[in-house]
DNA sequence: GGCGAAGTGGTACGGGTGTGCCAAATTTTA
DNA sequence: TAAAATTTGGCACACCCGTACCACTTCGCC
């Protein structure tokens, strides 16, 4: 049913609540978090606006969560997780060749903040172990929607593509029409009549 | 003479030092800043911190810069500069496919303070200018590189490739073999038989 | 020389931060 | 029901931040 296998197992730190009101305070805490990111980058997401947004009291981060890092941790595998699914869902219904359609109707803060968090990874191991699911998880559906496995080149090739113009047009804020050529092109050459790319059978 | 034909003209703001010492110190300030800057990411960079490690006094920094803002905007600019000529150079010598060797080479925390800013810049207006420099300047190596202009389509199409491994690397620290094969690939699709930029193959 | 501008550096203010503390309220368990 | 565990929320501490202020020194120039 669950078509994620590796979740977080259990979240260590911070207390995971036994009671249910407790656990959809938790959830909203981590759902405003994402808000605020997407808001004013993760400079942004104090304890103190968090938990005023959310309309809890201030300490009421501290018991769900041990620290900020651990907050903005949680935060940021949630935002991977629904951002996947998201994609994932637009892909199977439109297309990759609809993918810009798709950024660009996404909210473009949305995935600054998800950007954001990603290059900070490269300083924090935990964030760092997200940030691998992300890149493995947009690879995993580029490769399924081909119809091809995750490590055939062209498939790596074409995700390579589709990340910078992702990131590309998230931050420059170019037009679109480029990047869409440049898209097909890319597809092209993954699904075209080349079978060169042949794979590393690992 | 000079290679860098767009410069700053003169940043606004904060004062430009008439003499020479003064001129040092702005460039100690500004080198201080880059150093903080990719040691501890962007958060890291303060009026004090860089004052104190600069051997500066406090107020040094609010001199010679307009804000906070403009110091870390400087000093992206600086980062975006030298990192597209160090590139530049490396690639005149020893070509396209060492570029994997470059980015193994290169000092991965500077690499990873560029992207802090570089997605910083989608919420600035102001870096964002320079953040588009920073992809042109690499967009244009690869042409000039290749032989080709910068806005052929196989160009664009093979910085895509390059920019996405990079910030991989960066970021996520995985092995450098599979970037080096993709990089490969890439290249040969961009220098090969295809005649793809505007007819579309055979 | 002297004098105005440029540069210097010590200090202070107001504000926001993460987090620890602890008594009260609430829920679960016995 | 009573007792125990969980949850709540108000508060304060210590710290760091950007920046303004201002007496002081040094420099460029007439």
């Amino acid at each position: 049913m669950n078509p994620h296998p590796h979740q977080d197992p259990a979240p260590p730190g911070g207390h995971t609540p036994a009671q249910a009101r407790g656990r959809r305070r938790r959830a909203a805490l981590l759902d405003t978090a994402v808000t605020l990111l997407a808001e004013g980058g993760f400079a942004a997401v104090t304890h103190r606006a968090v938990a005023t947004r959310a309309g809890l009291p201030l300490a009421a981060t501290t018991y769900y969560f041990a620290s900020r890092d651990q907050l903005l941790a949680e935060a940021f595998a949630q935002l991977v997780q629904t951002e996947l699914a998201t994609t994932r869902a637009w892909i199977t219904r439109h297309g990759l060749t609809a993918l810009p359609d798709q950024i660009a109707a996404a909210d473009r803060r949305r995935q600054l903040g998800l950007w954001e968090l990603y290059v900070h990874a490269g300083r924090d191991p935990v964030l760092q172990h997200i940030a691998r699911r992300w890149t493995d998880g947009c690879v995993r559906i580029i490769a399924e929607t081909l119809g091809l496995p995750a490590t055939d080149t062209r498939v790596r090739l074409l995700y390579t593509t589709v990340s910078a113009l992702w990131l590309e047009h998230v931050v420059e804020q170019r037009p679109l029409d480029q990047a869409r050529t440049l898209l097909t092109h890319a597809l092209h050459h993954a699904t075209g009549p080349h079978p060169p790319a042949t794979g590393d059978t690992r």
